[in-house]
DNA sequence: TTAACGTTTTCTTATATAGCCTGATACA
DNA sequence: TGTATCAGGCTATATAAGAAAACGTTAA
């Protein structure tokens, strides 16, 4: 894992669903798929890898799935084509099916580049946007109300910003929250 | 009081971050 | 036996999905 640049976030996990459109037999499927696994004891979606290390697919019955741990937005849409070309050749859904796939959560790093005061930060950050409890987790939880996102800066100055539909918002969410902290300083 | 129904919560997965706690292991 | 070190798990954050459990409410 390569360490975040000071000035620019790193996705590290996106989360993207989509609907098939069809319901599916996932107990008689995950018979027929090696790469399937599907424990209805433990959880009743069935888990999709097609490979060590790649993201994750879990599929159910209603045909919606979703999809985690891709680093990268082409990861993502790749690891979907991958899943919808096999469930095509098993007849479960047409060559042209239209699953309404969409990115729902962009995770990403970044780091500020210096020590931070939390202590401080939470203070001038605004008390009623900001959540820091040492005792309970050693990050500060920020959530700038100009974006769609949630921000936890540790005191190493490292940042993870979570909860972002899209990229550019992370990014601005994080100039923000840098601009801010320089203010403090 | 009990049954029936509706609503809410929990679970699981991925991922980074960092502090604390617990258990296991090694050594004096 | 006591101390030190290390690994692992938990804490919090977001998000999707749906089953199941745990609630709360209402009526008989």
């Amino acid at each position: 894992m390569s360490e975040a640049s000071s000035d620019r976030v790193e996705i590290v996990n996106i989360v993207g669903s989509g609907a098939l459109g069809v319901e599916v037999d996932i107990a008689a499927l995950a018979g027929d798929i090696p790469e399937a696994e599907y424990d209805p004891e433990n959880y009743h979606g069935m888990y999709l890898r097609f490979e060590e290390h790649a993201p994750l697919v879990t599929l159910y019955r209603s045909g919606k799935y979703i999809i985690t741990g891709a680093d990268s937005s082409d990861r993502l849409f790749e690891m979907r084509e991958q899943t919808l070309n096999l469930l095509q050749e098993m007849g479960i859904v047409a060559v042209d099916v239209d699953d309404g796939f969409s990115i729902q959560n962009f995770v990403c790093q970044a780091d500020i580049g210096q020590d931070v005061n939390l202590n401080a930060t939470a203070i001038g950050l605004g008390l009623e946007k900001t959540e820091y409890e040492p005792e309970q987790f050693p990050g500060l939880v920020y959530r700038p109300p100009e974006y769609d996102c949630v921000i936890l800066l540790f005191g190493s100055g490292k940042v993870i910003v979570t909860g972002a539909s899209e990229l550019e918002i992370a990014e601005h969410a994080f100039e923000h929250l840098k601009s801010k902290v320089a203010e403090l300083l």
